[in-house]
DNA sequence: TATGAATGAGTCTTCATTCAT
DNA sequence: CATGAATGAAGACTCATTCAT
């Protein structure tokens, strides 16, 4: 197996073991058995835990931004804006993917490095979030109102919010009555021409 | 000192390790360091951590709620909301009590007790909060959505969120911003009687 | 036990340890093996082995140049002073000190901390060295060479390297030869009226 | 490259890893780093490192006799012998060697198969310094005192005890100090006409 | 001959928890 | 009620060594 076959594949394993065990049971162990291989492979790679993270907060960010930003190019509205992050959304569970990151973010308050690169994705994340609103409310009264930004900050928040509430119930259910609730108030918009 | 006294001072000394360590560091020694009592004290109270943390999240979040309610009691607007909250919130900060809880919330993952006194506390702060919209939005045309039970459950995600997120910056002067937006929108409202 | 004996109980398992070992298989576990308590003892008296390696250095030097200084105080001349230290050399054998100080010095190649507590240590060895043999070369043409300090180095130095030379062969009657040969030597000084 | 050549590339490797960075820190990686080559080398050329220590000392220890027999050849008296061996000292210094040695003699505790390999170096360089000794000493008054084999013993002890020390102080001067002392007294020696 | 990915044993260290005082 | 010394289980990490290529 190829260096970088091998660091992706603890990569997955890290992402996979964050999403189903939370951070703190995510040892180097648990990790390794996770991905089927010896803890000492994780160490061949990356030099410690933090950095094993650091790497996981961008490796899994960025593909799921890239995703992101392919999927929501050219939304025609608010209800097929939301169609397509439910259907994200449901890519996201299948993989762990928001579960890890939401379970990295909580965990950036016992690493200064791990912050660091979450403050990055975040920002990203924002940014990303601030374009789409942006592109929805073009030509509405609402940009006036000039909170693009702040919708963005917010939307980011209630995101990885909903993941870490929706993970107390073993029956997620929450996510798609929010998803129903959403499409119903973007049917509403979009009828009355507001975007 | 009262054992009841002795035990709210364990109490006191876990949210303000949480908030100010984190999770993963709030360690039995941490906590009797912040405290200024021997970690054994500790297992005098509580039969062992998690039954301390399982406290603690009823123990801050049943208090916090309790002022919630008090503070939120006859609200007049939008605007008057919002500023509340911000009062509130400050209060928060100065005694960890928001950031002990997110704290909280995001072990939950690790331990099925935390869990499930998450899940009741998490259920009662989206009550609240469907009681202040509920009554912010009686006679107006979004009553009839009837969204509000949904509209809550994301007030208290992107609650917890932000906590999150904020925390990754060491100047959080991210809530300061969201509360002047918040107000900005609140005042919109108001003035065109839309609540 | 008191905290002062379970302190001592340690430092002098690691000694005795270094002694028998040597400093690459004096490991946490090793010293708790010889001393009969748990590996965990170690860490709740010293911040780690570094620090244990430190304090030992001190402990076990100074206690004894220490004795050094009282045994050979008032010394009469060149074969007295010969007689003396095979004494105190033997005691040295029976509980390992300089085996273990050699060790210690030996393994300051691998800790900046221990090679300036080694030293420290070796400077006052040194200095002890330096006032024995300017008391016995005094009013002997010898005194007039000045050679007294660079004397004291080479004479700590041949001290620690015998030990470590005699530890290669398990019977270690190489120290007694040289204390033979050192007599003789004296013996002639002593009868000539050098010293 | 030929199996030889590459033999020597890893036994000149270990020797200046051994002096750079001391025993312990001179593991497989350590040495393949510093000789440029992959860790997998060293065990095609040694069974194990043991093997590769007990080698490095026979290697190192035998050019270097060779060099101080060829260079100690025809010496002419104390001062002569001083100014050779401080030359010598300073090529030992250059390229490690007794530094390494040092290492080797030290971890001798920790390996049976070492500390015998130790033990044979030893002894020929104790026999080479004898031999120095005797023609030094040749019809002088000390030859009948019969004490060359220990003065030779002390000998080879000091130096490697002064290596020891020197390596303490990152300046280190001391062995500088300690040739121009030791020449003083040889040509004090030589004017007496001594030896 | 050489490489470098992988493994497993062993090391240091932390920490919840117990218990004698 | 409280203390603090002690323990043992578990985690991070290192490293000699192997082996397929």
């Amino acid at each position: 197996m190829t260096r970088a076959e091998s660091r992706e594949r603890v990569l997955r394993a890290t992402v996979q073991t964050l999403a189903s065990e939370g951070y703190v049971r995510t040892t180097a162990r648990a990790i390794a058995r996770t991905g089927g291989f010896a803890p000492g492979v994780i160490y061949y790679h990356f030099t410690d835990l933090d950095d094993l993270f650091v790497t996981t907060a961008r490796f899994t960010s960025q593909a799921r931004l890239e995703r992101y930003r392919a999927e929501t190019d050219g939304v025609t509205g608010a209800v097929d804006l939301v169609r397509r992050l439910r259907r994200l959304h449901a890519e996201d569970g299948a993989e762990g993917h928001i579960a890890a990151v939401q379970e990295l973010v909580a965990a950036a308050t016992s690493s200064a490095r791990l912050a660091q690169q979450v403050r990055v994705e975040t920002a990203l994340w924002r940014d990303f979030a601030e374009t789409v609103l942006r592109g929805l409310l073009a030509g509405t009264p609402f940009a006036a109102l000039a909170l693009t930004r702040e919708l963005a900050t917010v939307a980011v928040a209630a995101y990885l919010g909903t993941e870490m509430l929706s993970h107390l119930d073993a029956d997620s259910t929450a996510p798609e009555a929010l998803f129903d609730a959403a499409e119903r108030v973007a049917a509403l918009a979009d009828s009355l021409h507001l975007f």
